[in-house]
DNA sequence: GATGTAAAGTTGTCTAGTCAAATTTATGCA
DNA sequence: TGCATAAATTTGACTAGACAACTTTACATC
């Protein structure tokens, strides 16, 4: 791994247990450079890597600080995460019910999002999510045969699909482009989640590997009770 | 200003007159240190702004090229910016109706958030925000007294309250941390906006200055016909 | 022509340093 | 003590270069 991942992640671990109490302030650049045996540059990396994981703040000509203050974010939407993380981020435990997959020729909007040919069929993967055992997500994701073989459902496992596209083809999402929208439950889920009194928000992703290549669209009709969702902006 | 917002100026301009055409393939970072005379961490730099944005993209060995395909983001999240910015990127003429302000003290949450005192007071502004006539957001702003002083209420003028807070206070927001919901606008409206039909999409963002101070909260309850959020994840 | 390999090209990480800009601390004076 | 000013400290921007990691191109071979 990198240096400046590796120390990032050793900072991080500190501050989480707390060990930078003095008056919530870090060390400086040189401090740590010389701590890490690493040039300021390395080190400035590394801390703006905290930065955008909200975990700390700087100000020119004066240190890093730790955020206290502001709402308490477990983490952000800026970091691409899958649901199955988003769930276990907020300490539940996460399931599947309802699998169905199936295939179709691509839509317009499909073609156009992912780059493909009008003869592909796609893959649709419905499921409904689940956060200690209640229904939490209802989710579709599409995904081109292209990627993923004629076989995809009899091999398909339940749990992260990005994880899934990893372990079994090597293909690593790492970006993702999302729209977000408020709807009423009643007028677009074929299944009904429990307890679906309050509206949900609805994800709409498209999800790119480390080749920047389009790999799948997904929909997420999740509820917003259970999980709770932040977006850091600058 | 800076030389990598400079150059990043002039390259986003350039990608939106569509002089990159060529395979949609930006020049290299070799190439553009030598056109903009400058060393290729600027350039860097500059591209990493564009990255940012959504507008471009690279590849290790590769190269940067432009991000034709994927959702169509006219702007995200993930760049701070006003009600008023949001509403003007989407061709919009902005307005403000049934402005209210009053005072009183903070509850515990906004103590602990803006880091104040019982005592302080603070300024509660409510408006409904049109976009070419029509209401589309209901927001309230709490800010306190000890930031914006007594006279608060008689000298605010409709628009952007942050742009308010740059000329007449000289403080500016560059960041905030926010919280998204869904939720039906029977429950949560005093006012009601009109086409009311679909639930709202709920901003609570704490909003921060260059100093990382948090300077005021705004509760944001959105339609999400006329204008679309995005946010891009990495 | 197809294929595997070497070479060239491009981006990623990292170093060591300079100067600018902002903040904090120290200092001297009233 | 209080206060303005100077000095020291700290982060921000930038440079020039080295090597690693990855991709693309060129080339030799079959």
């Amino acid at each position: 791994m990198n240096k400046y991942e590796e120390i990032s992640k050793v900072i991080a671990d500190e501050i989480d247990r707390n060990l930078f109490a003095e008056g919530d302030k870090l060390p400086t650049e040189k401090t740590l450079a010389a701590r890490f045996q690493v040039s300021r540059e390395t080190i400035r990396k590394a801390l703006k890597n905290l930065i955008e994981l909200g975990k700390i703040y700087n100000i020119q000509g004066s240190g890093y600080y730790l955020r206290r203050n502001g709402l308490h974010m477990a983490s952000t939407l800026n970091k691409f995460s899958s649901i199955t993380e988003l769930i276990q981020n907020a300490n539940l435990t996460e399931g599947d019910i309802e699998v169905q997959i199936f295939k179709r020729k691509p839509n317009d909007e499909e073609i156009g999002m992912l780059n493909i040919n009008k003869q592909d069929s796609m893959f649709i993967l419905e499921r409904i999510r689940t956060a200690n055992g209640e229904s939490i997500v209802y989710s579709r994701n599409i995904l081109p045969q292209s990627i993923v073989g004629q076989d995809f459902a009899e091999y398909y496992e339940p749990g992260s699909l990005s994880k899934y596209l990893e372990l079994k083809y090597g293909i690593y999402i790492v970006e993702s482009l999302m729209e977000i929208q408020a709807v009423r439950e009643e007028d677009v889920l074929p299944y009904r989640l429990k307890l679906s009194d309050p509206p949900l928000l609805k994800f709409i992703q498209v999800h790119y590997d480390d080749k920047a290549n389009p790999i799948y669209i997904s929909y997420d009709y999740m509820r917003n009770d259970l999980i709770r969702f932040y977006v850091r902006r600058t």
